[in-house]
RNA sequence: AGUUCCAUGGUGUAAUGGUAGCACAACAGUUUUUGGUUCUGUUUGUCUAGGUUCGAAUCCUGGUGGAACUACCA
């Protein structure tokens, strides 16, 4: 076992414990549940559980939900499979709406101590006061209010009282501070709406800054870890908590993860759904750890492509070619091998007997000793695929043209004497012969082929639908590019094969399940695939080199 | 412009004052009944200028470049 060096939240960490700071580390994952999680929120999901089971710590699942209007159970329930399927179990579940009550007496304790007072301004009149990065801000008229004034208005806020947006509370720090964020934050508004859990029991609702610190210090989380556009919070983060008195939770950043050819904000994503340029939150070319599961991501695989990102404070942005090689090497060990013919085109192996069929033995996966073997019906008219044959082919070709010889996976050695066209000189047939002694397994033949070829027989093949996927965007980083990110999405993000040919065995297959198509790439069965009609997505393809040859040539 | 944060090959990430390493990508070869896998090798990097030091990616100073902050979102 290789010794890995620490990241630097690891390093915070040993050395809290090594001082005794604490004696045990509490973290959480915090999520709003106003839309599906990414592979972003993956990377914190494996670094604030894993942090926990590293350390023998604990890890809570705390939903954020302070904004009725965009929070929804749906949300809340997609987000705990999404956790659980990756492999994670909460230490504690909570909610912040739990708290409300709690937070609800915190800001009255605020009032009390004088650091905090009722707002009547509108929400221009407070930007106007607030200034900006070169003006300072100035005090808002009502900030001189009494301490008895602002507790009884702002009961009376709770109370229902007074529209949406007519008052709310605000902390009492500082005008002149040169981080708007404490110059005198909104802790609480008047929101008269439906929350997903406490219904309408309230129309008050704390905001971000005054519910997140304080959950944490709740549930004595010792590392609160978020993304680095957080970091302006944390003077208010410790402000509220010093000011309360209470458990001092610590917050710690780090750079959020970025990956080519998508977009990683919940808020384009969720546009992305709205407009129906995909097929909901679980599109296959979605980001979203949904998406990737229907792709055929395996969990295994997006844990170790964050443990391999690794995580820093710098910013950046990953090359999606990792997050594929990751799943490439754990379905490389696991997924079983199959055949199957997307693009087909007749092969006739004219001196093989009409009417006669064998059945093959081949081995389901190369690198499972004990992945055992399935039964492959072959006769006399196969599938090919209209890939392998070429009429003029160039030396390196190692597949069928008239004249070049091949071996058809786990059956025979075939040559190529003859094909047929049709007036569009599309390849309608091809005629090969066989070497009886060629056999699989028991071949006799003495002879050494160049290349394999996988195959389908005529009369044993079942039909499916083969849904190919490409990049979602055609440049490395739509959020960065000039204009409307949606201008980038690649048209041919999708493309449906209605009718490929697949091996009699592939028809026994639940969603979800996984295969290599032989020399073709890593395939799923998607979510409603049925035995009348299958469905494979398309999770990967293989490394082609011989598609890097042709580019080089080209 | 103010504040804060960041800067190591094409990408991601190590080296915590002492040989710049790992993974992906790329390239060359090996193995192979998958042009897959395996295995081997190669190319490519410390933003810049000073300073401290026997010694600096690391510490200090200046510069340059990038990012974040100006929602009754989180």
């Amino acid at each position: 076992m290789e010794e890995r060096s620490l990241n630097f939240l690891e390093e915070i960490i040993e050395n809290h414990l090594a001082e005794g700071k604490y004696k045990n580390i509490h973290t959480r994952f915090p999520p709003e549940p106003n839309g599906y999680l990414h592979i972003g929120h993956a990377a914190s999901i494996c670094l604030n559980f894993g942090l926990a089971i590293k350390y023998k710590g604990q890890c809570n699942l705390r939903f954020d939900d302070t904004n009725p209007v965009t929070e929804e159970t749906e949300y809340v329930e997609s987000i705990m499979n999404d956790v659980k399927w990756l492999g994670f179990n909460w230490d504690e579940l909570h909610y912040t709406s739990d708290y409300f009550e709690e937070l609800y007496g915190f800001a009255v304790k605020l009032i009390e101590k004088g650091f905090a007072y009722v707002d009547d301004s509108t929400a221009e009149e407070m930007a106007a006061q607030k200034g900006d990065i070169n003006r300072t801000g100035v005090n808002s008229i009502y900030r001189s209010r009494s301490i008895d004034e602002n507790l009884q208005l702002f009961a009376e806020m709770r109370e229902g009282k007074y529209p949406d947006g007519a008052k709310v509370l605000r902390a009492k720090i500082d005008m002149e501070h040169p981080n708007l964020l404490m110059r005198d934050p909104i802790i609480y508004r008047i929101k008269h709406a439906h929350h997903h859990r406490t219904g309408d029991k309230w129309c008050v609702y704390p905001m971000y800054d005054f519910a997140h610190g304080q959950s944490d210090s709740i549930e004595n989380i010792t590392h609160s870890i978020c993304t680095l556009e957080f970091i302006h919070h944390r003077p208010l983060y410790d402000w509220f908590i010093e000011k309360l008195e209470i458990f001092p939770s610590h917050q710690y950043e780090f750079a959020r993860r970025n990956l080519t050819y998508t977009v990683m904000s919940k808020r384009k994503l969720l546009q992305l759904v709205n407009e129906k340029h995909v097929d909901g939150w679980d599109d296959p070319r979605m980001p979203t750890i949904s998406g990737l599961r229907r792709r055929g991501y395996t969990p295994e695989s997006i844990r170790n492509f964050a443990d391999t990102i690794g995580i820093a404070k710098r910013e950046n942005i990953t090359d999606v070619g990792l997050l594929e090689f990751c799943v490439r090497d754990h379905l490389n060990k696991i997924a079983d091998r199959r055949m199957a013919v997307l693009d087909p085109v007749k092969l006739i192996i004219t001196n093989y007997p009409e009417g006669q069929t064998e059945d093959l033995i081949a081995e389901n996966n190369p690198e499972n000793e004990n992945g055992g073997t399935r039964s492959v019906p072959f006769s006399r008219e196969i599938w090919i695929e209209r890939e392998d044959f070429m009429e003029d082919a160039p030396k390196k070709f190692f597949r069928l043209g008239p004249g070049l010889t091949v071996r058809l996976k786990y059956a025979y050695i075939v040559t190529c004497n003859d094909f047929k066209k049709d007036e569009h000189g599309n390849i309608t047939e091809i005629y090969c012969s066989y070497i009886p002694e060629s056999k699989s397994g028991s071949d006799t033949s003495g002879l050494k082929v160049k290349g394999t070829i996988h195959w389908v027989s005529v009369p044993h093949a079942k039909t499916a639908e083969v849904r190919l996927y490409d990049r979602l965007f055609k440049v490395e980083n739509p959020a960065s590019e000039e204009g409307d990110f949606k201008d980038y999405i690649n048209p041919d993000s999708l493309t449906i094969l209605p009718k490929a040919y697949i091996e009699p065995a592939l028809t026994e297959t639940n969603p979800l399940d996984k295969f290599q198509f032989l020399r073709l790439g890593y395939f799923t069965t998607d979510k409603n695939s049925t035995s009348g009609h299958l469905i494979f997505n398309k999770t990967v393809g293989l490394k082609d080199s011989w598609a890097k040859e042709v580019k080089k040539e080209g």
